[in-house]
DNA sequence: TCCGTATATCGTCGATACACGATATAATCT
DNA sequence: AGATTATATCGTGTATCGACGATATACGGA
């Protein structure tokens, strides 16, 4: 331990917890490759695909639907259900507020 | 198993595997609100800050220097050996590029 | 009502992540 | 040379992740 405190007191308005914690949830959820292949894929998509994405991704489908549930819990896609299928699309709002967020809290 | 491909084929060009390998990489590095943290804290000093870190944040030397190493390796953050010290400061064109490739991928 | 279809959940296994203390490294100072 | 300092690496234990097959759910249609 020195005295060599050039980072010595942080205002707590700079270090907004939830903020931080929200920013690594949500970049926990792009943090596999599959996800960023099916929010690619959805993007892509004008409407919405069903589980097309089973097929598209050599996955299990058990597989594709804990992904996509992780996407749907970090608010990054939307599920409207269409029985017997559920239409998933991106949430574009979310991934701006994300691309937001992370600009915003290093300052870009 | 159905007919419904509205999700037949993806022209290779927009599912560059490499782009969505980095992109996952990255975000995994910010996966973890130690290391949002650690990011924000370097992107509020104007130079570097040195093992301060340890001090800001509540965790042992070893695991902010396992947190750095995630950062580095990343590309988010540079090193600069000043013995015995090491300098980090932040990458900014690194996580501008960042931001960038996941605007683009998803046509935000 | 019974059947088929699309999706979700469960249980399991191996792999990876996270945290820590202890120790190694590598340079500077006395 | 030996001590001091800052950082990195190692070894360990625990927790979380990622994949799968099997099964459950929940609806529309015959």
């Amino acid at each position: 331990m020195t005295e060599n405190t050039c980072v010595t007191e942080f205002e707590p308005a700079s270090l907004n917890e939830e903020e931080e914690e929200k920013l690594a949830v949500q970049a926990k959820a792009l943090a596999h490759p599959a996800r960023v292949r099916l929010l690619k894929i959805m993007a892509a998509q004008p409407g919405c695909v069903g589980g097309d994405l089973v097929n598209s991704i050599g996955l299990a489908q058990s597989t594709v639907s804990e992904h996509l549930r992780i996407l749907k819990d970090a608010g990054f896609i939307l599920a409207e259900v269409q029985r017997p299928r559920i239409c998933y699309s991106v949430n574009r709002s979310e991934l701006k507020s994300f691309s937001f967020l992370f600009e915003s809290s290093f300052k870009l």
